[in-house]
DNA sequence: CTGTTAGCGCGTTCAA
DNA sequence: TTGAACGCGCTAACAG
């Protein structure tokens, strides 16, 4: 009964053998008609269609080339616990459109891997069918990491941490946020910080001087070590420096906190953020406590996005479709991890200097 | 030679095979530590967690596993031609997000399929190891979704257009326009639309009452339906309304073309927009031109991104999200496609009614 | 240009 | 609770 509706009407799951008995041909046949197509004459070649056309096959099943191939032509992306994020954050769509041209023209897929935070992220990331994976930027003790590492697949570490065993692709984000803190310090008397999370816990706080050394997300740690250096230039030390650690990369939630350190009792004269998108938030924050920036308080954002050019923020210009770009190829193992990404001061009018 | 070095220390490929003779174990059971922990006793599952250690076993193969159970689980989404379009448009964002929160509750992966528009899409389709499929909205002649179809797995289209045993999220697009064009033309004599691009040739122009039936992207013909219906409502016949095809989704473009609209002999008192971001370029340009909004000119957008929060545009609300999250559930074959998403229009002050 | 052989690594079957 | 055999669907490596 089932062999009785084996055929093209139901074809639940045509295999290329089927094609290649339908087409009096053998199965190898099938198969190259598919996959090296100038190895077959016409004649075969038009018979195997045409018998594919009347089973309804619909070409080779994914899962099995990739089982006898060894390789499943699908680049792994770990973007962190926040779902959303990956897509809100323009600086993350940007790395993910890097990573799509590199994908798109090497015919690779690109699956986007779901970290929810809790246990089963390791066995995600073990029973992801790719050939190799990017991560996202994440904290030190991420148990993902430890997971990518042990799949034993190529894999590159976008921002940091860097891991032993996989690529790093990155700025010097403690040179840059030196130089930008340059910027935004220059001039001033009572620097302060605005600053991304420090740890996976995503506490927010405003503290002086904070400890650095145990910032986990090593992106927030090299940048505040750039900035203690900044603020030291100046002759400032760290534990003078107030900082408002943000539990997200967030216009709205800097600007709240830039609110309360201005209308505190030594309120800053020069911020430097972590993100435009945050220095946009301190300038609103700002203005809206009756400050004129730069005179009365310097802002600098980074990353160079659209918002920096409106608002004439100095900034931190890094290319991070291309540092998608890069980890994509490092992940396909087409090139090697180039040492470190470029990037730059946009120096606007946000800042005095 | 081969077989010393095939130790622990390179471990290139090590099958559950190597691990359960380690384990001292059949491959059963050693299966069944990884599937069915429970089926296993303490003992065993010791053993043979061990003997991976040892090995640097790091799971089963994706891949062997998937061509043996006949499932990936992982869902594949394809956005169109613009590789980074997918990740840029906010609402493709949210479209996302939706789909990646399905996704992540589920254990399912999701696959970005990258679409180039060259012929090899269809064997990227073809190509792709996933469950089902979920397709970003496009035109009608697509050779995508006939792809989409010939693989015969569960599938939805979000937007339109409507294919034959694929599936179909999307608000009624042509009531949506109809109930927003009568906001934007409240009122006015001589309305106007800024409109996406008719087909896939992306052409920009600006006519009156443009051939609305030839229009090839579902979406846009639909929404120029219900603004000829909102148009006609106030009695003015379409071919009196000016019509600005732009050929991106894009804040610029619509600045420039409304700046020529209404520097025209004929400038519109109202203009029915495809997109908050092309209201808002709209209304720069409105306002540029020396005009105010809504009583020189009335603005309309569409999504109700933050965007029109800020500027008080009147606008359609819709979710992307939940719309995302029901394309992937109907994708799993969780849910059957609802019959269609909510829409409201939320009237602010750009407006005259 | 075409066919034969031999698995890729795993999990479902059935038996013990 | 565990084990042995088999095959999921396909393609690399060889002949012919």
């Amino acid at each position: 009964m089932l062999d009785a509706m084996d055929s093209a009407a139901d074809a639940k799951r045509v295999t290329l053998a089927q094609v290649a008995q339908r087409a009096g041909v053998s199965v190898m046949t099938a198969s190259y008609t598919y996959n090296r197509p100038s190895r077959v004459s016409e004649q075969s070649r038009a018979k195997v269609l045409a018998a594919a056309a009347a089973l309804g096959y619909a070409g080779p099943d994914p899962s099995a080339r990739s089982l006898r191939r060894g390789s499943t032509r699908t680049l792994g992306v770990v973007m962190g616990e926040h779902l959303s994020y990956a897509f809100e954050d323009p600086q993350a769509a940007s790395f993910l459109a890097g990573i799509a041209d590199v994908c798109a023209e090497s015919g690779y897929g690109m699956t986007i891997l779901p970290i929810t935070g809790a246990d089963d992220d390791v066995s995600r990331i073990q029973s992801a069918a790719v050939d190799g994976f990017i991560v996202w930027t994440t904290s030190d003790d991420d148990p993902v990491l430890g997971a990518v590492r042990a799949v034993r697949r190529p894999a590159v570490v976008h921002g940091g941490p860097e891991v032993a065993g996989l690529g790093l692709v990155s700025i010097d984000n403690r040179a840059a946020a030196r130089a930008v803190g340059t910027a935004a310090f220059a001039g001033a008397g009572r620097p302060a910080v605005v600053s991304f999370p420090l740890s996976r816990d995503r506490i927010s706080t405003i503290t002086r001087g904070p400890d650095i050394a145990g910032a986990t997300f090593p992106v927030t740690r090299q940048r505040l070590e750039g900035y203690r250096q900044a603020a030291e230039d100046i002759g400032i030390p760290w534990s003078d420096v107030v900082v408002a650690v943000c539990a997200h990369n967030d216009a709205a939630e800097a600007e709240q906190a830039t609110a309360a350190l201005l209308s505190g009792t030594h309120a800053p004269d020069a911020i430097a953020a972590m993100s435009d998108e945050q220095a946009a938030g301190a300038i609103r924050a700002a203005r809206a406590a009756g400050r004129t920036v730069p005179s009365d308080v310097a802002v600098t954002g980074w990353d160079d996005a659209a918002v920096a050019t409106q608002l004439g923020l100095t900034t931190v210009a890094q290319s991070l479709r291309e540092q998608g770009a890069a980890c994509a190829h490092a992940a396909l193992g087409h090139e090697p991890v180039p040492p470190a990404a470029a990037w730059s001061v946009v120096t606007r009018a946000s800042t005095r200097s």
